[in-house]
DNA sequence: TGACAATGAATGAACGTTCATTCATTTTCC
DNA sequence: GGAAAATGAATGAACGTTCATTCATTGTCA
């Protein structure tokens, strides 16, 4: 279809990329080495310089990766059926057995590697700005499922859960690995649904007053 | 009032944590040297290796006085007179233009750490369960001010304030270094008051049906 | 078709640098 | 004077990066 030298050359860095976020994970974007790549790849160090032109430059493929993957997740809460379902595809985004990725640990690295280096943080703030946004819509376009009782407009919501899901992230990535992604996925479920009914469930009956 | 030699141990090693602090905020824990901590120290490298053994100890410490600035930040929130106050508490505790600390991009850094360092995944877990528990009382005490509308136990109710509290505080090491910590208060206070007034406002009138 | 030339993906040893750590030496203080 | 505190040059390991080299593949020409 395309030229396959161009394919080749995207190939091989998703390879390299794919290797790098096993490291990164495991290790820190500092401490996972160019070496450690390059095994984790099987290829020789020397190559990843023909596809990358330094190490920064992995650290922001990768960054501009996870801008797709979140991407690619917000569509998927925007075709779910009910509000509800969309939060738990935001909560249960980083929770992969296999793909999606969105790692836990590489995110919260991503957080502290954009505290000190601004180029990193435009991107989380552009990939947090149109996540909010698309979150936002969802909640005005499901207007129908919330009443006014809070006073909260759908950025103001949207924000909150934003919170929260960022917030239950941080937690993943302290929970024992023995852990399994369906056990960790569950957990998540759980808090997007507690989420759920407090901000958005249609009150019955009030117990009192 | 006590042994002066312990005494004197004591400043020096709180010297130096004060200077990791804010080196381990600037740089992240493993590209902070230590020539960048005894340098910021005002002191030589040589001397960080009479009151810690090594990098990694520092690091443990550093994440023990995070345990006790926690629990100070806890007992400060247990006294307040309202229960929106104590969030307000628990929402800045990090904004510190001087004291107390709880440092944004120290803490989200303790995570990452924790997340391969499971020495470090151990106390912040306990950290975490200490201060979930507190909440949790919390709450529990505050019975008062809350309806039984959303069904959430305290537990239930204090996870999903700490997972709001975590998320800003990953969202605050995003802003820009220009926004002093009086405006980052400002904004973390709207979200602790929000979320107050989600979970906890006694309901007036329902707009509607 | 077959011999030869050109290509560039891939390798990994080597280089210069940085870093944590050590320790012989000097300073401080009782 | 001597014990404890403090120094910072020295050490060696580990790192990111480079580059001379290899070699399978592709292109050229008879």
């Amino acid at each position: 279809m395309s030229q396959p030298q161009i394919d080749s050359t995207l190939d091989r860095r998703a390879q390299i990329l794919d290797a790098a976020v096993v490291c990164f994970a495991k290790r820190g974007f500092h401490q996972a080495s160019m070496h450690d790549i390059s095994a984790e790849a099987g290829i020789s160090v020397g190559l990843i310089y023909r596809y990358f032109e330094n190490k920064e430059a992995v650290i922001s493929a990768m960054a501009a990766r996870h801008k797709k993957e979140i991407h690619a997740m917000l569509e998927r809460a925007r075709q779910a059926p009910t509000l509800l379902e969309s939060l738990e595809i935001l909560f249960t985004a980083h929770c992969c057995e296999n793909e999606p990725r969105v790692i836990s640990a590489f995110v919260v690295d991503l957080y502290a590697e954009a505290s000190r280096n601004p180029q990193v943080a435009d991107l989380v703030c552009d990939v947090l700005k149109t996540a909010m946004d698309g979150v936002t819509e969802l909640i005005a376009r499901a207007k129908e499922v919330q009443s006014a009782e809070h006073g909260l407009t759908p950025a103001e919501l949207a924000e909150l859960i934003f919170s929260v899901a960022r917030g239950m992230l941080m937690l993943d990535v302290l929970r024992p690995q023995e852990m399994t992604a369906a056990e960790r996925r569950t957990r998540q479920l759980e808090v997007a649904r507690r989420l759920w009914r407090v901000l958005f469930k249609p009150k019955t009956e009030p117990a009192y007053a």
